[in-house]
DNA sequence: GGAATTCATTTAACATGTTAATCATCTCCC
DNA sequence: GGGAGATGATTAACATGTTAAATGAATTCC
């Protein structure tokens, strides 16, 4: 079996051509590669419950928001569970169509639409919460409450940090 | 304009239904958000280079995994790399295509495939590198070397709690 | 030594991520 | 009040995520 792990790497071959340039980051070590696995770790718990109800998880975010809601439009929609435009439309359309959702035009506004849940869903939503709750506190106990919350802090800071840094590239300014 | 914020909650007309359930987490605050939403700020960050150079981010993971191993087999290559074994198969093909990787059959396994970085590869990985490691520096640089260390290894733990939780469903019932 | 099983990889099918383009409405401004 | 642009939502096109099934090759078992 061949393992390949941190130390064996590149035998020969890249010797002086390589020397000049830094290694780069240890990839399994990246911020995003830690962050994407951290997040399939917490998925992976939740997914099964979802699935046995007819859910996915994007599907779940969008439930879970429209009922801390009377009703709210598309674009805030998105906003809020955090999806772009084309998978919310996407998913819209398919919630509606199991009457999960009900959708309206907006009143003064014809391009916007409202979405509201409906009691068939509300009723979807209470049958899968508690076990989500249940598997929620099972992740907070084994992780440890406080580190929790110091680490969801953590997460918002990099957040912010990032904010402002949206797109003061360099080189994609160079090309278009 | 219709706000919706932390506060104004469902107006009414559940009054009483919600009595008894507990109103669940603050949605946009749960854990698996937190993580998506800093991985979004993260790689919105390195994005747009990346397609600067015909490279999506999976793409992107694989030749990086690649670069430091001088052959490795597709599970192992999934492994490292965090992909599923179907999404890894659809890239490796397309990769093939473009010749920026190689592959051959295993020696003593003709159903195991070896895949290694072409020559065409490291160059372009040599290209791509140099702009990521800026990005990556100013992410350093703008949340703190220290926090982001911190922070990496808080999603290590995280990661490491939850190993064993995966499916108690029936079958893991032996102890660890 | 061959049927049954396991294993590595791929294909299939569907849902979502991602960017660009489209479509309808709305706003502004002359 | 009508046309140029802005805006909200959807559609299009392609890439990946996710689970199940299929394929082909090795291993086990009798």
């Amino acid at each position: 079996m061949v393992r390949k792990n941190s130390n064996d790497v590149r035998p020969g071959q890249d010797d002086d051509a390589s020397a000049r340039r830094a290694p780069m980051r240890e990839f399994s070590r990246s911020l995003p590669m830690s962050l994407l696995r951290a997040r399939e770790a917490v998925m992976r718990q939740f997914r099964p419950s979802l699935r046995n109800h007819g859910l996915t998880e994007q599907q779940w975010r969008i439930l879970r928001a429209l009922t801390a809601v009377d009703e709210i439009e598309v674009t805030e929609l998105a906003r809020v569970a955090f999806l772009l435009g084309p998978s919310l439309s996407r998913i819209l359309r398919d919630l509606e169509a199991r009457a999960l959702i009900e959708r309206k035009a907006a009143e003064n506004d014809a391009r916007r639409a409202v979405v509201s849940i409906s009691a068939k869903g509300l009723k979807l939503i209470e049958a899968v919460a508690p076990t989500s709750e249940v598997i929620y506190a099972a992740i907070t106990r084994r992780y440890g409450a406080r580190k929790l919350a110091e680490l969801q802090e953590m997460l918002g800071a990099l957040e912010a940090s990032l904010a402002g840094m949206g797109s003061e590239d360099a080189e994609v300014a160079a090309d278009e």
